[in-house]
DNA sequence: ACGTGTGAAGTCGTTCACAGCG
DNA sequence: CGCTGTGAACGACTTCACACGT
């Protein structure tokens, strides 16, 4: 059965997935886990370790069948079907995922777009109309969106956050600056960008001072 | 001595901080672990954990003296300072991010932008000219360019970060969803969106198919 | 003989309990 | 007495070593 996957593996995972969509395109049959480790930047002891969470996916003395494993991966990580997405937030981070295509490569559909200044209503981005949010409930039941992208102020976040809960959505990916909270039933993945780039700039600034060991 | 911060620390004393600047701003004098854990989501006993590698921060029977831990705080993480960022990709991530007030309200000023495309070239957005990746070397210099931003296609990134590098950037945010490799003592952070909603996709549904337990 | 799968050992981070200072 | 600082216990993830299937 699959046992809880930690969430470090199920990065891992997904970088694998890649490397092995890659391997296939390119019509490599099999792959051992050195190799893919050394693809996706691990070992080859963790890819093991890893691929292990999902059962029994190699062959001793052979390696992984790229095209046995690729299909069993995107089941286990719940991408072999299309998510309905919401999108609340039409300013200038709004406006770049919504056109971004990696979204949609990758069966992330965002079906409506929404945001609380009358102003933009009705605008079109990627042949999507700009929703007043007053509609942002029948719409998500309507359309069957199961997950939202919080693209607003952090000021407006948790409101956001609730009506889209309120709606129904399983799952909020925000990009606001603020920390949200919502009932148990609901995931949420927070994308700060500036402690992104606070993180970068304290780590350069660590190794400056401090200089490797001898 | 500040020994090594472990990473999920250091993200965490971003959060302290952002909340210890709010509540400056109310104007707040002191404050205890167990609010400040609650505020940023955390517990007490985290929080005085991650506020000791810093040093002795508090006072005993009072709590933390706001006024006192932000200036430790923005020093200790090196956001007591202006980085100077140059931004390559003048895509539609790229376009959002030189336009995120986010950066700038961190310290982090986005001072030039490249683009290898001819029909950019010259374009201004938000007060900045596109310039041809040939010029990204000699204004790096000039301006005393430390970090650098990716946002171009998975496939130019490899390519985007060694001129980085050869310019003499110290740290690289990378938002195109490939592995960059680096020489030592050059940092990088990524920043993959289409990861982001991947693992939001996968908790959403492993929740479904796994009931919480009795 | 080769490469996977996996228990065991090791490392890192979190949680705890209480001593210690204001 | 209140709340911090911190060593110690705990738990989670990683690394390792080797048995096992092909």
């Amino acid at each position: 059965m699959p046992q809880a996957v930690p969430r470090p593996t199920l990065q891992r995972l997904l970088r694998y997935l890649r490397e092995l969509e890659r391997l296939e395109a390119e019509g490599t049959p099999t792959i051992a886990s050195d190799e893919l480790g050394a693809a996706a930047g691990t070992t080859a002891h963790q890819v093991r370790k890893d691929l292990s969470c999902l059962g029994t996916l190699g062959r001793r003395g052979v390696g992984y069948r790229v095209g046995d494993i690729v299909p069993t991966l995107r089941a286990a990580l719940a991408l072999d079907r299309q998510w309905r997405v919401a999108l609340v937030g039409a300013g200038n981070i709004g406006r770049a995922l919504c056109a971004y295509r990696g979204f949609r490569e990758r069966g992330f559909h965002i079906v409506a777009l929404f945001d609380s200044d009358p102003r933009k209503e009705g605008c079109t981005w990627a042949r999507l109309k700009v929703l007043p949010m007053g509609q942002l409930r029948r719409t998500v039941a309507e359309l069957g969106v199961e997950l939202g992208i919080i693209a607003v102020p952090a000021t407006a976040a948790q409101g956001v956050a609730d009506q889209l809960v309120a709606a129904g959505v399983r799952g909020i990916l925000n990009f606001a600056p603020a920390r949200i909270i919502v009932p148990p039933g609901v995931q949420v993945r927070s994308v700060d960008l500036a402690v992104e780039a606070e993180q970068l700039a304290f780590l350069v600034s660590a190794q400056s001072t401090q200089p490797p060991q001898p």
